[in-house]
DNA sequence: GTCTATAGTAGGATAGAC
DNA sequence: GTCTATCCTACTATAGAC
């Protein structure tokens, strides 16, 4: 692994962390196992080697993402696995938790990088919705877009009380609640 | 205002706006309009200004949420005064946005105030929904805690949103989801 | 490309005068 | 109670050798 790929992992791993106030060169570099001149070789400093880092996690959520989402199962089935995907809610979401720090949201290069990966989500989550109502799955009136955001929100929302609780039960209620509101959503439900 | 309560409010504002990390004793000194003195003379250091100004955060938070609660309309209408509160998505949730913090969940003193917050909230959440259930307004079989955890979620996650889009209306589409949601559980509303 | 040395600024806390 | 002066460490970046 070269440097830049070592100093790449590192920043990424400290950021979700530490988030990005809270992790300093220093530390990048003692876990890279690198000096401050590999740093400043390959990037302009900290903020770019963060945008490099967060771009990197945001491409691995969106494959991770992508396999529970593409499978050739009912849209119910797609979005259950979404929820369902394997996540540490103490850690939080490597893309929304970043996006609290002032720091990120003050940098648009950094900010940028998980807008992308909320805009791409909400429209892969809506796409599949949209499947399911296309395809008799999901009782007419059914609004791709709204639950799209709803289940977002949710899986979000539940990493914030994880933490909070430092329990992640607290991740699986709330994500149980979006799995009981898919669920009413189903044509022939009993609920619509 | 004594200097003590110009320190705890000034430090309030900037934990809102940085986040405890992003925070320094001297920002708050200057926004306070304090020396070092009065601030470690009326606290230990930063950590413990912080438990300050976040329960003092907390309860004024507490007092916004139940006004919204406490009405004496129905379930629906005091569930929807929540989420219908004016809040700032930009900003964050005063205390959501700080648990993603890593020193805030580092030391436990700063983050048992979040935790505490939270717990608060679910229960009056669950208290009104399960009034509602009781009163006939909500169809039998409405689970309440799983549903306050649901609301919850999507409030902190609607903000996350908001932050990551810089946009206020990201917000507005989740709470509007979990609306929907809240209506769908109405007896005789047709879907359940 | 990678290293160490160096530098200037800021973070967090203490000391002691008033 | 409040102030300023001081201290030590960490943060972030640059310089220059190899």
């Amino acid at each position: 692994m070269s440097k830049k790929e070592a100093l790449t992992r590192a920043a990424g791993e400290l950021l979700w962390e530490r988030g990005y106030t809270g992790t300093s060169p220093a530390m990048i570099l003692e876990r890279a196992g690198a000096g401050q001149g590999s740093m400043y070789h390959h990037f302009s400093g900290k903020a770019e080697l963060a945008v490099t880092a967060m771009a990197q996690m945001s491409d691995q959520l969106r494959s991770r993402t992508e396999e529970a989402l593409a499978g050739d199962g009912s849209a119910v089935a797609r979005i259950n696995a979404f929820l369902d995907l394997e996540r540490d809610p103490l850690a939080g979401c490597r893309m929304g938790r970043l996006v609290q720090d002032f720091e990120v949201v003050a940098d648009d290069d950094l900010r940028a990088t998980t807008a992308d990966f909320f805009t791409w989500l909400g429209e892969r989550l809506s796409a599949v919705l949209a499947e399911g109502v296309r395809a008799g799955e999901f009782r007419p009136g059914t609004d791709p877009d709204a639950m799209a955001s709803l289940i977002m929100a949710t899986v979000q929302g539940g990493y914030v009380l994880a933490r909070a609780h430092q329990d992640p039960a607290a991740f699986r209620r709330a994500v149980d609640g979006a799995k009981q509101v898919v669920a009413g959503l189903v044509a022939g439900s009993g609920k619509g």
